[in-house]
DNA sequence: ACCGGTCTACTGACTTGTCAGTAGGACCTA
DNA sequence: TAGGTCCTACTGACAAGTCAGTAGACCGGT
């Protein structure tokens, strides 16, 4: 869906990813505006489509860098070195540690997510459903053996997922309801605490 | 912020709110289009800015309706007739019907989520916030007598919304994802029971 | 002399919102 | 019951503005 046919990287090049990555991120592809864009990366809009051959293609670039992060990133949270209740652990601090990095793609993808994800199929078979299905094989392995309490495995991590997912890509709509830093470093480990901690009282074998 | 000078109801209306509905759930705001809205609905754009002043205040309509039904429908479920987990599947299956029977609303919610929900400010005055805190109240009341086991009733409420909205404005991303209808009446209990499941292994006290 | 990167100026497509005008029902009056 | 007047619902044509994308010139470094 990107095209690689641009010098792979120019100071202007970067400045433009990064600008649009925010402006995607707060308006959306429609929202989103090239002129827009390429002012507040200190550019005139032709030159942003002298670097990327048109909107889309800068939109799919965009996509294309942060979910190289996110297969580079999360590979060693399921890649199995740990066992039970400490690997669940691992997979929910690797969603936290990456969204909190890539804070305006959790809000891309989210759009994404309201629209289907066309656009994200190659990341969804590359990189997505793979990650999801060693997580549910590693938890119904762990149940099995009985290093986990059983719940369904697949619904179980569509509701890490979920909140993980809706406590960064909902940040500003939480500032508005709670009126608080919705990113700050306190609310987040207080919501991974939350979070790891219900999991723990649900999943962890009562024997010690 | 929805003005209220049209006539209350006319078959004409009716019929634009609820292609409208569609419509800004499938595209977002900027993305959807007066003259697909008015074509869908069997008329002419110029006739839907009859009924409605302008694209804002059509807008505004929808979610107007769409928050007064959500008002009437979760009233019961805090109001707290029940005690300790009995009250929290309540609190959790309002949530479920409501989106069950309100698909669309739920990614227009997402939508205004993502951006901060600006445009729900009456309606988070008026109705979310205060669901939320009663909420909140009533998880803390618990905790404190003994029925639930204690966890952070805040957070809490968090990660329930976040997994129980994510199931519905990110259905066609399942879709996609699983490969499977993703709003089905068995997917739907399936997600239910596995949360309300969690929520029983963490929450309720040891004794019988 | 060339070329990568940049600019200004422009275009064509599209979108919201306006406007003048029409069809037809309801209501009144003689 | 005929005719006049009003109102709601609707339309086609258009004005005004916005946007992505194009054309072509400029400029500095090699």
């Amino acid at each position: 869906m990107a095209s690689a046919t641009q010098p792979s990287e120019s100071p202007s090049r970067a400045r433009i990813l990064e600008t649009a990555r925010r402006e995607f991120a707060d308006r959306g592809f429609d929202g989103a505006r090239l002129a827009g864009i390429a002012r507040e990366a200190g550019l005139s809009h032709p030159t942003l489509l002298y670097h990327f051959n048109s909107k889309a293609d800068l939109y799919g670039s965009v996509i294309e860098s942060a979910v190289l992060d996110w297969a580079a990133e999360t590979e060693a949270a399921v890649s199995g070195a740990l066992e039970g209740f400490d690997q669940v652990v691992s997979i929910i601090d690797a969603g936290f540690d990456f969204f909190a990095t890539h804070a305006d793609f959790a809000r891309i993808l989210r759009r994404e997510a309201l629209e289907g994800g066309e656009r994200l199929d190659a990341a969804i078979t590359d990189s997505l459903r793979p990650f999801l299905y060693r997580a549910v094989d590693f938890l119904e392995r762990e149940m099995q053996a009985g290093r986990l309490r059983r719940h369904d495995p697949l619904e179980l991590m569509q509701i890490c997922y979920g909140a993980v997912f809706t406590f960064f890509s909902d940040s500003r709509f939480r500032a508005r309801l709670l009126d608080s830093d919705p990113l700050s470093p306190d609310a987040l480990t207080r919501h991974r605490n939350a979070l790891t901690g219900l999991l723990e009282a649900a999943l962890r074998p009562s024997s010690g």
